[in-house]
DNA sequence: ATCGTAGTTTGACATTCACCGTACTACGAC
DNA sequence: GTCGTAGTACGGTGAATGTCAAACTACGAT
């Protein structure tokens, strides 16, 4: 039998990846995701990156697995958006949707975690 | 001996709640501690009411023991403050050390939440 | 002193979470 | 084809989470 067919029946080859529809995005599924350190560094970081960021651009002090599991908490709650570009994989914050959902919301997160960041570190 | 001796050694009759300093408050415990949609209800009924609620004005579908839990998270992350008055326990928004740490964040949050429960109430 | 009201505490339970290591898969390059 | 690299899937572990019911405590009112 062929290696090739996956369980989902997504063709192989252009792998895709799930993502919620912007209006299934949801307030406290955002605010989840964005409540844990991991994460938050990986959001500050694809913020701070205007563009994309593959996995492996931004260290984190975890595991490979424990990575790929934070990646997909932030894009099954509609944090993030994540393409396959041939071997790498490509995260970009979900910015229009979050900013039409929830406006300024991402803006005051993102600039409470650079505030935290400057506080703890200099003290 | 007299049933009154606390634990903690607290003097009973001025029920003492510990609550964490503004230096201690970290964004991601307040993120999580809002990432619950009956917390998320409690805030914003506190932001809604501009004083001080007691636990019962907020009627929530969950039982008075998981009540209780609720608010103690909020508490425990900083997000509202407890104080006895009689009988009632008075609960309030922290909003002058949230602002002060994280400018305009409750308010963002607030803000999309009201969004939020307007848009899939009227869908 | 007794009672009702408001909220706590405890213990339990099922679920979820963050984390890991190992084995695996998909892709590009050689 | 074969190999290396990037990331996934699986299985597991210990801790935390949301929930409840039942017994309890503190306070004010009667």
């Amino acid at each position: 039998m062929p290696t090739v067919t996956t369980a989902t029946g997504a063709p192989s080859g252009s792998r895709s990846l799930p993502h919620p529809a912007r209006e299934d995005i949801r307030l406290a599924d955002v605010l989840h995701a964005l409540a844990d350190p991991m994460r938050l560094r990986i959001v500050c970081a694809l913020a701070a990156a205007e563009g994309e960021l593959n996995c492996a651009d931004i260290e984190l002090p975890v595991s490979k697995s424990t990575c790929t599991h934070h990646f997909r908490v932030l894009r099954e709650h509609g944090v993030i958006q994540q393409i396959y570009r041939g071997t790498a994989k490509m995260n970009g914050l979900r910015r229009a949707d979050l900013e039409e959902l929830f406006p300024g919301l991402i803006d005051g997160v993102l600039r409470a975690a650079g505030l935290q960041e400057r506080r703890l570190g200099e003290q």
